[in-house]
Formats: structure tokens, C-alpha cells, sequence
DNA sequence: AAGTCATGCAACCGCCTCATG
DNA sequence: TCATGAGGCGGTTGCATGACT
């Protein structure tokens, strides 16, 4: 036996809302608050599905909706979670306050679609068309290899990325917690707070380094160290910093630019994808964790450390919605 | 001016998640 | 543990409008 529909489809409305629907919703939700949707097309005198009036109400009528052109600024921001997310619509629209999923969504099939093709980045895996840049084919002790690497448009060809500095087997995912194993002269180049001195990125790893010899699991995360033989492990949560970046206040997540216009663009991959980001003259960094997708301030690193599970990663240790 | 096509976006549909009993 | 249902989400549709011929 199905689902009882949600409401009675005979006497119901469908399309567009008139101003007289418009104002009986509002009028009802500002006496009554949010909520019981089912309930309230009759309760306001509705002739409309409740999932109709969410919709018409979180889409439309929110007073705290933004309207109006998305700025350059927002599509950067979409762009850059949309490599992250993927078509998580909603968890992006969580880090555009004003604008809804439905709104991103619609924006990213009409406008950033075109854009990125024609930067040359296909929309969906935000690769670069016809690149040679590929995930390494798999291992029987890797399941991918994934390269941070930063553009020489940045660094002005001095990117020192080699074959071997920057490129990670990508060994086990467990949790938010992704397992790369690397080459020799680990903690050199990674470590909690450590600049890579090659890619100039804060790379921070939560917890510290695990070799095989290391058994005690003192990390702060849920991870269950195993071993891989061949490979040194560890977690790590990456936190790429823009030596210099955007200012962007995470408070309200407002993205300060007070008349500064990029100069320049970065360009960095994470696991196969790459990113293109506008870079600023005043400091800050871009935290790519799991758990935490944040601009962060004066370049500190990210402090959240929560393992993402179904419920508990919506909040993260510094308080933030997810 | 009329017809056709392309585009943008509001709204719908059906499935999924999760809280609750 | 399971069933139920409300709320939420992402994909898709369809209409209004503008551009083009």
C-alpha cells in the first residue's frame, strides 16, 4: 500500500499563485510561525498542497530572501562548493544566506554552466576539458590519486609542484576522514599547521602522521588507524590558504570586497577536480574539510574537527551550520 | 507583424530521511 | 524493530517572455 498523498489533489490549485494565495500565506505565517505544512493550506484558507505553500513561501515569500543578480563574488563561491558538494543544492544555498536551493540550482543549469565551459572546466566534474591532468588508475593499495597543485597563472611559473611533492594515493575513506598515503619525508612536508613550502599551502592534518610502527590513536577524530602496507597513513583535512585572499567574514558569511577586484586567480585540484578562485589583496584562507566548507579569517586554520555523520556533522565544533 | 525558437525560472513530482509512536 | 508521515531535497516540467527570422 502507497503513501496517503499529502493532501487532496481534486481540490487543490497547481500553478502559478495569485497575490490574494500570496497574502493569506504570509498573513498566516507571520501569525503563526513556520511549520505543520500539511495543516496549514486549511487553516489559512488555502485551496493548496502544503508541500505547495512550503515551497511558495521558502522560495518566494521569505522575507529574508535576497533578490536580485547573483554577484561575482556568489558564483565564485557556488562554483568553488559546487566542486565540493557536487549537486547539493541545498548545502549550498546553507553558505549563500538570501538565496535558495531552488534559486542556485536554477542559476547554476542558466548561467554557471556556460561559464565554466567556457572557461574550459567541465560543470560537472570541474575539470579542465581535454585535460591531461587524470586520476592515476588504481593500485591494489590506492584508490586514487589526487594532486594539489597550483596553477602557474598564480605563482607567475614558479610552481614548484613536481611528480612527486604533491600527488597523494588516496589509500581508504572512512568517516569525513580520507587516508592518503605518501612518499618519504612525510612529516616534512605535512604536519598540523606546516607550511608546504613547495605548493605554498596550508596543508593541516588531523590527527598527526600514523606510520605503521605507531599504534596509539590519539587523534581527535573517529578514525580507525589500519595499515596499509607500503604506505605511511594519515588523516588529513585540508586546508588550502591562500597566501593572499579574499576577506571574507564567516560570521555572516558575507564576502567583504569593499571595491577590490581580483587580480589574479588561483587555481588548485583536489581529487581530480580543479577550482578556480579569485585572489585578493587582504588575508584569509579557503577550508576545504569535509565538515566544514568556511572562509576563515586572517588565515587561521579550521578548527573543525567533527567527524561528519548523518546527523551530528550539521553542526561543527565551532558552532557553525553545516 | 506574426511565427518560431531559446531561455529563465517558478512550481511540481517523486523519492529520501528522520522523528515519532 | 518497524511502520508511519511530515518535511526536505533534487530532478524535471511547463509557462512566460524575449530574441530572432
Amino acid at each position: 500500500m502507497g503513501r496517503s498523498p499529502c493532501c487532496e489533489k481534486e481540490h487543490t490549485n497547481k500553478g502559478a499563485w495569485t497575490k490574494e494565495e500570496d497574502d493569506r500565506l504570509v498573513n498566516y505565517i507571520k501569525s503563526h510561525g513556520e511549520g505543520c505544512w500539511r495543516s496549514l493550506p486549511k487553516a489559512a484558507g488555502l485551496q493548496r498542497c502544503g508541500k505547495s505553500c512550503r515551497l511558495r513561501w521558502i522560495n518566494y515569500l521569505r522575507p529574508d530572501l535576497k533578490r536580485g543578480n547573483f554577484t561575482e563574488e556568489e558564483d565564485e563561491l557556488i562554483i568553488n562548493l559546487h566542486s565540493l558538494l557536487g549537486n547539493k543544492w541545498s548545502l549550498i544555498a546553507a553558505k549563500l544566506p538570501g538565496r535558495t536551493d531552488n534559486e542556485i540550482k536554477n542559476y547554476w543549469n542558466t548561467h554557471i554552466k556556460r561559464k565554466l565551459l567556457s572557461r574550459g572546466i567541465d560543470p560537472q566534474t570541474h575539470r579542465v576539458l581535454n585535460s591531461s591532468t587524470t586520476i592515476a588508475t588504481p593500485t591494489a593499495n590506492t584508490i586514487a590519486t589526487t594532486k594539489i597543485a597550483v596553477s602557474n597563472n598564480y605563482y607567475n611559473n614558479d610552481n614548484k609542484d613536481s611528480n612527486n611533492n604533491n600527488t597523494f594515493q588516496l589509500i581508504n575513506i572512512r568517516g569525513s576522514t580520507l587516508h592518503f598515503g605518501l612518499g618519504s619525508n612525510l612529516e616534512h612536508e605535512f604536519s598540523t599547521s606546516t607550511r608546504s613550502t613547495d605548493a605554498k599551502l596550508y596543508c593541516t592534518t588531523f590527527p598527526t602522521i600514523r606510520t605503521s610502527n605507531i599504534s596509539e590513536d590519539h587523534s581527535n577524530s573517529s578514525s580507525v588507524v589500519t595499515e596499509e602496507e607500503g604506505y605511511k597513513e594519515i588523516n588529513l583535512e585540508l586546508s588550502i590558504s591562500l597566501p593572499t585572499s579574499s576577506k571574507i567574514n564567516s560570521a555572516n558569511h558575507e564576502i567583504i570586497m569593499k571595491n577590490q577586484e581580483p587580480q589574479k586567480y588561483m587555481t588548485y585540484q583536489v581529487f581530480g577536480t580543479t577550482t578556480r578562485v579569485p585572489v585578493f589583496t587582504k588575508g584569509g584562507s579557503v577550508c576545504l574539510c569535509h565538515n566544514n566548507l568556511e572562509f576563515q579569517n586572517n588565515g587561521s586554520q579550521c578548527n573543525c574537527y567533527t567527524p561528519m555523520t548523518t546527523t551530528a556533522a550539521k553542526v561543527c565544533n565551532s558552532g557553525k551550520l553545516l
